[in-house]
RNA sequence: GUCCCCAUCGUCUAGCCCGGCCUAGGACACAGGCCUUUCACGCCUGCGACAGGGGUUCGAAUCCCCUUGGGGACGCCA
């Protein structure tokens, strides 16, 4: 199995999943799972390009066992396979000048017609060839489509089924420039052999060139390897994704970014246009791997269910979904080291979240992250947990703290008596917090909400026994007494 | 325009190949409720689809045909 990337841009949606569904098919497999870089167009690939394919795809986990190959390394092979294929006639030389074909090909469109080229060089003898050769004519190489030997070209997907095309509707295609460097339908199907592919897993763009690239192997006396076509995503508009017009949310980088966990990326993508028997969603990567099928690929597009504009569902919705229930759900040791790479990146980590702390730190993550969608959560909406330097959101200081003046007095009370505790607990938290409202005739919730902000600047959050009680003594009575300067008569 | 492919809730899909178990199942989203000091989680309920038309059949989401709709390919791009 392969994954074959042009270096033209970044890594997408798209192509991420296409990675995903060979490595997947060659682990369950036992197979080997190669990148190669298709860089033959030279005008277009870079070197950024390669790199930030490659970050992607090693982010995602979707490791390779050979590669990166470069498509330009074998670019004698190809050139090789087409000249073979001109020395035994089954391609040819042609002379046609590309002005020429693009104009006719210009009218064809004006008039709403198909154009196929018209095959007309195929005719030349060899010594009109020659004479053009002699005269430094440019000619391309093409293949001659075998229409008479082989009118049917049928090939057996193992998504699509049966797929025929007949050879008469096939043009004699170019194989080689008339720089003589060679064509991606070539080069593809030649490397592909070189490198053994059992199976080609690639988008259904591709399954227009299947035949010509079944005709290829055949006149090369090669097996063809077996294909397999996968839907392509489209958005909501049922539109191809890029870049260009719907920007960032159709990158991997940006995920990574916005705090996604690149399985739970996968396990996303995986399912976009594929379902396992029973119905399952939520796979670990041997469960996947396991479960995997190429047979239950689905043969319809699927639709990448992003509204531009939401944020709160700033991508597809059921991405986030799958992200959050990760969250939530993965065991802690695995979940931490993405946590940590967080707050490192904000200067919020400690060595003794580690070492000492370790016990305290793993409580507070498993009590915050039910609430939480992505990575980065942790260190914005999570930032109070391990900092005093938080933000205090103006909605909950007004909600919370300043619908009633007399929390300027009650809070340091509050604080005064937590902090008299002998055992800072949640039942002794609490005690504290329902005799001081019966004592002072007001409802407990006002104390809890305004607590809860004090201590955390937000309005929502874990129930605040507990909340405080893992924040510890210190914090929190600091925390209630600072506080007050935030009360203020509402407007 | 030519060729190829596809068609089940708003979205991802199960069911289709091998017709009856389909009053079409699940998930996300959305709406309501329960739980609750808030927000989540969890639980419950609701909303919501076989593109249309013809056949075949005792019986069609499932098989066949047509229509419509959608996508892809038609480069000296990959």
């Amino acid at each position: 199995m392969r994954f074959a990337p042009s270096p033209t841009g970044y890594l997408h949606l798209g192509g991420a999943r296409t990675a995903l569904y060979n490595w997947l098919w060659a682990k369950k497999c036992g197979g080997v799972f190669i990148l190669r870089v298709e860089d033959t167009d030279l005008e277009r690939s870079t070197q950024d390009s390669v790199e930030e394919i490659l970050e992607g795809l090693r982010w995602l986990g979707l490791d390779w066992d050979e590669g990166p190959n470069f498509q330009t390394q074998n670019l004698d092979k190809h050139k090789e396979a087409a000249f073979k294929l001109l020395r035994e006639g089954q391609a040819y030389r042609c002379f046609c000048s590309k002005e020429n074909l693009d104009t006719q090909r210009k009218e064809a469109e004006a008039k709403k017609t198909a154009f196929m080229y018209d095959g007309r060089c195929r005719k030349l003898t060899q010594e009109e060839v020659q004479h053009n050769l002699d005269q430094g004519m440019s000619s391309v190489v093409r293949f001659k489509v075998p229409r008479d030997e082989c009118p049917l070209i049928a090939f057996e997907d193992s998504v699509y089924g049966r797929i025929e095309k007949r050879a008469k509707d096939i043009e004699d295609f170019v194989i080689l420039r008339s720089d003589q460097t060679p064509l991606y339908i070539l080069s593809n199907a030649v490397d592909d052999s070189l490198d053994r592919i059992s199976h080609v897993i690639r988008g259904a763009d591709g399954l227009a060139n299947t035949p010509k690239q079944i005709l290829i192997y055949n006149a090369l006396g090669i097996k063809p390897p077996t294909f397999a076509h996968m839907p392509l995503t489209l958005d909501n508009k049922k539109a191809k994704l890029s870049k260009r017009v719907h920007g960032e949310v159709v990158t991997i980088s940006y995920y990574r970014r916005r705090g996604f966990l690149p399985w739970a990326l996968c396990n996303f993508l995986a399912l976009l246009g594929w379902a396992s028997q029973d119905g399952k969603e939520f796979f670990s990567r041997e469960e996947l791997i396991e479960a995997f099928d190429l047979s239950r690929i689905n043969r319809h597009n699927s639709i990448f269910n992003y509204v531009p504009g939401d944020s709160k569902n700033w991508t597809d919705p059921k991405a986030i979904h799958f992200n959050a229930t990760y969250v939530r759900t993965m065991p802690l040791d695995e979940l931490v080291p993405y946590v940590k790479s967080e707050m490192e990146s904000n200067g919020l980590w400690s060595q003794v979240y580690e070492t000492s702390q370790k016990e305290w730190f793993l409580a507070i993550i498993d009590l915050i992250r039910s609430r939480y969608h992505v990575i980065t959560d942790f260190s914005s909406k999570g930032r109070f947990c391990f900092s005093n330097n938080y933000e205090f959101d103006p909605k909950a200081v007004k909600k919370n703290l300043c619908q009633d003046l007399k929390l300027a007095e009650y809070l340091p009370e509050l604080a005064q008596e937590l902090a008299m505790l002998p055992n800072f607990d949640i039942e002794k938290i609490e005690d504290v917090f329902r005799s001081f409202a019966e004592k002072q005739q007001v409802k407990a919730g006002l104390l809890i909400n305004a607590a809860r902000t004090a201590v955390s600047g937000s309005s929502v959050g874990p129930g605040l026994f507990e909340l405080l009680a893992i924040l510890g003594k210190d914090r929190v009575v600091q925390r209630l007494n600072d506080s007050v300067g935030l009360i203020t008569v509402n407007d």
